[in-house]
DNA sequence: GAGATATACCTTGCTATGCAAGGTACTGTG
DNA sequence: CACAGTACCTTGCATAGCAAGGTATATCTC
């Protein structure tokens, strides 16, 4: 079953998910331009990460909004028109900040189970980098 | 510098925190309870994950009322009396399904990143690999 | 040709929640 | 007395997921 609300933990995951959310779609159009009907169907197919038509496209206009994505409309031949995002230059460069940032705060937070697992451990003072 | 706002990624980061942050402080109170003054600097100093009273004391009271935490008034002798939180059962089981829920998660999002690290972003006529 | 299904876009309204800013109260120190 | 530190709390704002609703075209079925 997909990364989706059940019980108490439900509520929860809708929050991480809005926090990850940008991330992964960024990274989805790192290779090539996408539209949004597609990402729906590629990040809930390749990463069991349930999202709709009301999640994707008020995101994709506020990244193109700010810039980070350029959008253009694609003639197709016998369907619907889509609009294809591709990343921007600026865009590039969010995202790599994002994905530092991410690394940094998945890092730390396996650490910090890592660390409730091993039953006796204190904290012992890793002065890392500060 | 703290996992913090800056420039564009700034308002991204403020809605990972959101999503992560309950998970850090159930961390946290893994072993032992904890009030939340002293959350504050545990949390910042040992995560580098800036945290405010704003945020700290909701969210303690609402996984209170979630009955995901007790609470206690400890009497600090030449002190302001102090209000401990305490994992419950129910604290838990949820932290344990949250976990899984994050490791999943954070694990896709790592896969995503290797995937664009390994294939060279070649951005012109190279054939989508979907 | 009527209806259903799929593709593809969009918006409105609800809700949750981080956090800046404000507040209270006590204890020590200069 | 003023100020900083500890320790708690609340109000109000901004953000963003997402259910639900809407539009339009193309295709397949009865």
């Amino acid at each position: 079953m997909p990364l989706r609300a059940e019980a108490t933990t439900g509520r929860w995951e809708v929050q991480v998910r809005k926090g990850v959310l940008e991330l992964i779609i960024l990274l989805s159009l790192r290779k090539h331009e996408r539209y949004g009907y597609e990402l729906i169907t590629v990040v809930t197919g390749a990463m069991d990460f349930e999202l709709t038509e009301g999640t994707i496209y008020p995101l994709l206009s506020r990244l193109h909004k700010d810039g980070l994505l350029t959008a253009r409309w694609v003639e197709v031949p016998g369907g619907v028109p889509r609009k294809y995002y591709r990343l921007s230059e600026h865009g590039r460069d969010a995202l790599a900040a994002m994905q530092t940032s991410w690394i940094r705060l998945a890092n730390a937070v396996q650490r910090l189970i890592d660390d409730s697992r091993a039953t006796r451990q204190e904290p012992t003072t890793r002065g890392s980098a500060k």
